[in-house]
DNA sequence: TATGGGTTAAAGAGAATTGTTTAAGTTTTC
DNA sequence: GAAAACTTAAACAATTCTCTTTAACCCATA
Protein backbone atom coordinates (compact mmCIF):
# COMPACT_ATOMS: atom_id res chain seq x y z
CA UNK A 1 0.00 0.00 0.00
CA UNK A 2 1.69 3.03 -1.62
CA UNK A 3 1.39 6.77 -0.48
CA UNK A 4 -0.29 9.48 -2.44
CA UNK A 5 0.87 10.42 -5.96
CA UNK A 6 3.77 12.30 -5.14
CA UNK A 7 7.07 10.84 -5.09
CA UNK A 8 9.38 11.88 -2.54
CA UNK A 9 11.23 13.88 -5.04
CA UNK A 10 7.95 15.59 -5.84
CA UNK A 11 6.76 16.55 -2.67
CA UNK A 12 10.04 17.46 -1.57
CA UNK A 13 9.86 20.41 -4.34
CA UNK A 14 6.43 21.28 -3.92
CA UNK A 15 7.34 22.01 -0.12
CA UNK A 16 10.23 24.26 -1.01
CA UNK A 17 8.54 26.09 -3.62
CA UNK A 18 5.76 27.29 -1.09
CA UNK A 19 8.15 28.71 1.18
CA UNK A 20 9.01 30.62 -1.63
CA UNK A 21 12.31 29.33 -2.73
CA UNK A 22 13.51 29.57 -6.48
CA UNK A 23 14.04 26.71 -8.53
CA UNK A 24 18.34 27.43 -8.51
CA UNK A 25 17.92 27.19 -4.83
CA UNK A 26 15.85 23.74 -4.16
CA UNK A 27 18.49 22.77 -7.35
CA UNK A 28 21.34 23.40 -4.82
CA UNK A 29 19.68 22.11 -2.11
CA UNK A 30 18.12 18.84 -3.34
CA UNK A 31 21.49 18.25 -5.37
CA UNK A 32 20.95 18.83 -9.40
CA UNK A 33 19.68 21.21 -11.92
CA UNK A 34 17.57 24.07 -12.35
CA UNK A 35 16.24 22.29 -15.52
CA UNK A 36 15.67 18.94 -13.66
CA UNK A 37 13.86 21.05 -10.52
CA UNK A 38 11.45 22.60 -13.15
CA UNK A 39 10.03 19.08 -14.43
CA UNK A 40 9.44 17.42 -11.19
CA UNK A 41 7.43 20.59 -10.19
CA UNK A 42 5.29 20.58 -13.43
CA UNK A 43 4.75 16.90 -13.15
CA UNK A 44 4.17 17.23 -9.42
CA UNK A 45 1.18 19.89 -10.82
CA UNK A 46 0.40 17.80 -13.52
CA UNK A 47 -0.39 14.40 -10.59
CA UNK A 48 -2.50 17.22 -8.81
CA UNK A 49 -4.33 17.78 -11.23
CA UNK A 50 -5.10 14.52 -12.00
CA UNK A 51 -6.08 13.79 -8.76
CA UNK A 52 -8.66 16.44 -8.90
CA UNK A 53 -9.91 14.95 -12.02
CA UNK A 54 -10.52 11.39 -10.49
CA UNK A 55 -12.23 12.30 -7.39
CA UNK A 56 -14.30 14.85 -9.92
CA UNK A 57 -15.20 11.44 -11.58
CA UNK A 58 -15.94 9.52 -8.53
CA UNK A 59 -18.61 12.77 -7.66
CA UNK A 60 -20.47 12.06 -11.02
CA UNK A 61 -20.23 8.28 -10.80
CA UNK A 62 -23.92 7.99 -10.45
CA UNK A 63 -24.41 9.17 -13.83
CA UNK A 64 -26.17 6.86 -16.57
CA UNK A 65 -25.43 6.82 -20.16
CA UNK A 66 -27.62 9.08 -21.99
CA UNK A 67 -26.09 9.20 -25.69
CA UNK A 68 -23.45 9.41 -28.28
CA UNK A 69 -22.43 12.38 -30.36
CA UNK A 70 -21.50 10.59 -33.26
CA UNK A 71 -18.11 11.76 -34.98
CA UNK A 72 -18.90 15.00 -37.83
CA UNK A 73 -21.56 16.30 -35.52
CA UNK A 74 -21.98 19.66 -35.42
CA UNK A 75 -20.94 21.48 -31.84
CA UNK A 76 -23.46 23.30 -32.15
CA UNK A 77 -26.61 21.32 -32.52
CA UNK A 78 -25.01 19.08 -29.30
CA UNK A 79 -26.62 20.85 -26.45
CA UNK A 80 -30.26 20.42 -28.26
CA UNK A 81 -29.60 17.09 -28.74
CA UNK A 82 -28.98 17.00 -25.20
CA UNK A 83 -31.50 18.57 -24.13
CA UNK A 84 -33.97 16.46 -25.94
CA UNK A 85 -32.65 13.42 -24.65
CA UNK A 86 -32.56 14.44 -21.10
CA UNK A 87 -36.61 15.74 -20.76
CA UNK A 88 -37.34 12.45 -22.25
CA UNK A 89 -36.08 11.08 -19.34
CA UNK A 90 -37.69 13.51 -16.88
CA UNK A 91 -34.34 15.22 -15.66
CA UNK A 92 -33.38 18.79 -16.44
CA UNK A 93 -29.75 19.83 -17.78
CA UNK A 94 -28.06 22.15 -15.43
CA UNK A 95 -26.16 24.37 -18.15
CA UNK A 96 -27.99 26.42 -20.76
CA UNK A 97 -26.37 25.89 -24.48
CA UNK A 98 -23.69 27.62 -24.07
CA UNK A 99 -22.73 26.12 -20.76
CA UNK A 100 -22.65 22.73 -22.61
CA UNK A 101 -20.93 23.77 -24.84
CA UNK A 102 -18.21 24.79 -23.14
CA UNK A 103 -18.16 21.77 -20.63
CA UNK A 104 -17.59 19.83 -23.52
CA UNK A 105 -14.96 21.79 -24.53
CA UNK A 106 -13.13 22.02 -21.05
CA UNK A 107 -13.85 17.99 -20.77
CA UNK A 108 -12.35 16.55 -23.80
CA UNK A 109 -10.82 19.36 -26.46
CA UNK A 110 -9.15 16.65 -28.12
CA UNK A 111 -12.58 15.11 -29.34
CA UNK A 112 -13.36 18.52 -31.05
CA UNK A 113 -12.13 20.17 -34.24
CA UNK A 114 -13.09 23.82 -34.91
CA UNK A 115 -16.58 23.45 -35.27
CA UNK A 116 -16.97 19.55 -35.57
CA UNK A 117 -16.96 16.45 -32.57
CA UNK A 118 -14.22 14.52 -34.16
CA UNK A 119 -14.48 11.33 -32.43
CA UNK A 120 -17.68 10.35 -30.91
CA UNK A 121 -18.54 11.31 -27.65
CA UNK A 122 -20.44 9.74 -24.85
CA UNK A 123 -22.87 11.61 -22.83
CA UNK A 124 -23.72 10.88 -19.30
CA UNK A 125 -25.64 12.52 -16.88
CA UNK A 126 -26.74 12.69 -13.64
CA UNK A 127 -30.17 12.54 -11.62
CA UNK A 128 -29.76 16.21 -10.64
CA UNK A 129 -28.71 17.22 -14.14
CA UNK A 130 -25.14 17.08 -13.92
CA UNK A 131 -23.59 16.00 -17.29
CA UNK A 132 -20.12 14.59 -18.45
CA UNK A 133 -18.20 13.65 -21.48
CA UNK A 134 -16.13 10.37 -22.43
CA UNK B 1 -2.05 15.74 -21.35
CA UNK B 2 -4.23 12.83 -20.37
CA UNK B 3 -7.53 12.88 -18.35
CA UNK B 4 -7.34 11.73 -14.83
CA UNK B 5 -5.47 8.44 -12.47
CA UNK B 6 -8.07 6.33 -13.65
CA UNK B 7 -7.85 3.96 -17.06
CA UNK B 8 -10.34 3.43 -19.26
CA UNK B 9 -11.04 0.01 -17.95
CA UNK B 10 -11.43 0.77 -14.30
CA UNK B 11 -13.85 3.81 -15.22
CA UNK B 12 -16.10 1.46 -17.35
CA UNK B 13 -15.68 -1.43 -14.10
CA UNK B 14 -16.29 1.33 -11.57
CA UNK B 15 -19.53 2.86 -13.23
CA UNK B 16 -21.09 -0.59 -14.10
CA UNK B 17 -20.28 -1.71 -10.38
CA UNK B 18 -22.91 1.50 -9.08
CA UNK B 19 -25.21 0.31 -11.42
CA UNK B 20 -25.50 -2.89 -9.19
CA UNK B 21 -23.87 -5.00 -11.66
CA UNK B 22 -21.68 -8.63 -10.63
CA UNK B 23 -18.39 -9.01 -11.13
CA UNK B 24 -19.13 -11.64 -13.23
CA UNK B 25 -21.84 -9.86 -15.32
CA UNK B 26 -19.38 -7.24 -15.88
CA UNK B 27 -16.51 -9.62 -16.91
CA UNK B 28 -18.89 -10.97 -19.48
CA UNK B 29 -19.78 -7.62 -20.79
CA UNK B 30 -16.24 -6.33 -21.06
CA UNK B 31 -15.15 -9.71 -22.02
CA UNK B 32 -12.81 -11.03 -19.39
CA UNK B 33 -12.49 -13.39 -16.29
CA UNK B 34 -14.30 -12.22 -12.83
CA UNK B 35 -10.93 -12.48 -11.50
CA UNK B 36 -9.57 -9.82 -13.68
CA UNK B 37 -12.89 -7.74 -12.91
CA UNK B 38 -11.76 -7.77 -9.08
CA UNK B 39 -8.08 -6.81 -9.59
CA UNK B 40 -9.40 -3.98 -11.76
CA UNK B 41 -11.92 -2.77 -9.34
CA UNK B 42 -9.47 -3.06 -6.96
CA UNK B 43 -6.87 -1.09 -8.50
CA UNK B 44 -9.30 1.88 -9.25
CA UNK B 45 -10.32 2.16 -5.96
CA UNK B 46 -6.48 2.25 -4.74
CA UNK B 47 -6.11 4.96 -7.69
CA UNK B 48 -9.10 6.77 -6.17
CA UNK B 49 -7.57 6.67 -2.34
CA UNK B 50 -4.31 7.87 -3.65
CA UNK B 51 -5.90 11.09 -5.25
CA UNK B 52 -7.46 12.19 -1.84
CA UNK B 53 -4.23 11.44 -0.27
CA UNK B 54 -2.40 13.84 -2.51
CA UNK B 55 -5.32 16.32 -2.60
CA UNK B 56 -5.12 16.07 1.71
CA UNK B 57 -1.29 16.79 1.06
CA UNK B 58 -1.43 19.57 -0.67
CA UNK B 59 -3.73 21.21 1.98
CA UNK B 60 -1.23 20.89 4.10
CA UNK B 61 1.19 21.82 2.00
CA UNK B 62 1.87 25.30 3.86
CA UNK B 63 3.20 23.12 6.66
CA UNK B 64 6.59 23.85 8.06
CA UNK B 65 8.97 20.49 9.90
CA UNK B 66 8.89 20.42 13.60
CA UNK B 67 10.54 17.64 14.35
CA UNK B 68 11.59 14.26 13.91
CA UNK B 69 10.66 11.19 15.68
CA UNK B 70 13.51 8.76 15.99
CA UNK B 71 12.83 4.97 15.21
CA UNK B 72 12.57 3.48 18.91
CA UNK B 73 11.00 5.83 20.53
CA UNK B 74 7.60 5.37 22.45
CA UNK B 75 4.45 5.67 20.75
CA UNK B 76 3.37 7.13 24.24
CA UNK B 77 6.18 9.69 24.67
CA UNK B 78 5.48 11.05 20.83
CA UNK B 79 2.43 13.76 21.66
CA UNK B 80 4.77 15.66 24.69
CA UNK B 81 7.55 16.06 22.37
CA UNK B 82 5.35 17.80 20.08
CA UNK B 83 3.58 19.89 22.11
CA UNK B 84 6.82 20.78 23.59
CA UNK B 85 8.51 21.71 19.73
CA UNK B 86 5.14 23.36 18.67
CA UNK B 87 4.71 25.52 21.65
CA UNK B 88 8.83 26.86 21.56
CA UNK B 89 7.07 27.96 17.99
CA UNK B 90 4.07 29.35 19.65
CA UNK B 91 1.61 27.63 17.55
CA UNK B 92 -1.19 25.88 19.86
CA UNK B 93 -1.90 22.16 18.39
CA UNK B 94 -5.24 21.49 17.65
CA UNK B 95 -5.12 18.04 18.93
CA UNK B 96 -4.73 16.27 22.27
CA UNK B 97 -2.37 13.51 23.55
CA UNK B 98 -5.25 10.77 21.95
CA UNK B 99 -5.58 12.57 18.80
CA UNK B 100 -2.13 12.84 17.87
CA UNK B 101 -1.50 9.13 18.48
CA UNK B 102 -4.64 8.37 16.62
CA UNK B 103 -3.83 10.00 13.58
CA UNK B 104 -0.57 9.25 13.92
CA UNK B 105 -1.67 5.61 13.49
CA UNK B 106 -4.07 6.20 10.75
CA UNK B 107 -1.60 8.12 8.91
CA UNK B 108 1.56 6.26 9.19
CA UNK B 109 0.25 2.51 10.17
CA UNK B 110 3.45 0.92 9.04
CA UNK B 111 6.11 2.99 10.51
CA UNK B 112 4.20 1.54 14.31
CA UNK B 113 5.29 -1.39 15.57
CA UNK B 114 2.56 -1.94 18.92
CA UNK B 115 3.94 0.79 21.07
CA UNK B 116 7.05 1.73 19.45
CA UNK B 117 8.48 3.46 16.79
CA UNK B 118 9.80 1.36 13.80
CA UNK B 119 10.82 3.69 11.23
CA UNK B 120 11.99 7.68 11.99
CA UNK B 121 8.97 9.97 11.87
CA UNK B 122 9.64 13.92 10.20
CA UNK B 123 6.57 15.76 11.64
CA UNK B 124 4.90 18.70 10.13
CA UNK B 125 2.99 21.70 11.65
CA UNK B 126 1.02 24.32 10.11
CA UNK B 127 0.36 27.76 11.77
CA UNK B 128 -3.43 26.49 12.14
CA UNK B 129 -2.61 23.72 15.05
CA UNK B 130 -2.77 21.27 12.12
CA UNK B 131 -0.33 18.40 12.33
CA UNK B 132 1.16 15.34 9.76
CA UNK B 133 3.50 12.62 9.37
CA UNK B 134 6.23 11.89 6.89
C1' DT C 1 22.81 43.74 -22.86
C1' DA C 2 23.83 40.78 -19.26
C1' DT C 3 21.72 38.33 -15.39
C1' DG C 4 18.29 35.72 -12.95
C1' DG C 5 14.21 33.08 -12.99
C1' DG C 6 11.69 30.05 -15.51
C1' DT C 7 10.45 26.67 -19.54
C1' DT C 8 11.16 23.32 -23.16
C1' DA C 9 12.75 19.28 -25.96
C1' DA C 10 15.18 15.02 -26.62
C1' DA C 11 16.96 11.01 -24.93
C1' DG C 12 17.93 7.21 -21.75
C1' DA C 13 17.82 3.97 -17.59
C1' DG C 14 15.23 2.22 -14.01
C1' DA C 15 10.91 1.67 -11.69
C1' DA C 16 6.01 1.30 -11.42
C1' DT C 17 1.47 0.30 -13.32
C1' DT C 18 -1.83 -2.22 -16.19
C1' DG C 19 -4.35 -5.92 -18.01
C1' DT C 20 -4.31 -10.55 -18.31
C1' DT C 21 -4.47 -15.74 -17.13
C1' DT C 22 -4.68 -19.57 -14.07
C1' DA C 23 -5.60 -21.62 -9.95
C1' DA C 24 -6.61 -21.47 -5.48
C1' DG C 25 -8.80 -19.40 -1.80
C1' DT C 26 -12.92 -16.70 1.14
C1' DT C 27 -17.45 -15.03 2.22
C1' DT C 28 -22.26 -14.72 1.45
C1' DT C 29 -26.63 -16.45 0.46
C1' DC C 30 -30.12 -19.62 -0.38
C1' DG D 1 -23.81 -27.87 2.13
C1' DA D 2 -23.95 -26.12 -2.67
C1' DA D 3 -23.82 -22.15 -5.58
C1' DA D 4 -22.78 -17.53 -6.39
C1' DA D 5 -20.00 -13.63 -5.41
C1' DC D 6 -15.82 -12.11 -4.36
C1' DT D 7 -10.60 -12.12 -3.17
C1' DT D 8 -5.88 -13.40 -3.64
C1' DA D 9 -1.32 -14.79 -5.42
C1' DA D 10 2.05 -15.47 -8.89
C1' DA D 11 3.64 -14.55 -13.16
C1' DC D 12 4.21 -12.07 -17.70
C1' DA D 13 4.33 -8.60 -21.59
C1' DA D 14 3.28 -4.00 -22.68
C1' DT D 15 3.09 0.38 -21.42
C1' DT D 16 3.73 4.48 -18.72
C1' DC D 17 6.15 7.29 -15.26
C1' DT D 18 10.19 9.23 -12.99
C1' DC D 19 14.45 11.27 -12.72
C1' DT D 20 18.18 12.76 -14.89
C1' DT D 21 21.44 15.39 -18.25
C1' DT D 22 22.34 18.57 -21.79
C1' DA D 23 21.53 22.28 -24.45
C1' DA D 24 18.71 25.55 -25.91
C1' DC D 25 15.03 29.05 -25.35
C1' DC D 26 11.80 33.12 -23.33
C1' DC D 27 11.09 37.16 -20.57
C1' DA D 28 11.65 40.42 -17.35
C1' DT D 29 14.59 44.19 -15.39
C1' DA D 30 18.55 46.53 -13.58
Amino acid sequence: MKDGLLTDRQREVLRHRRQGLTQQQIADIIGTSKANVCTIEKSALENVRRARETLQFMYTLDARFLCEIPSGEDLLSVPDRIFREASGRGVKVRYDTIGLINRLRESLPEHLQSRFVKDAIQVYLNDDGEVYFE
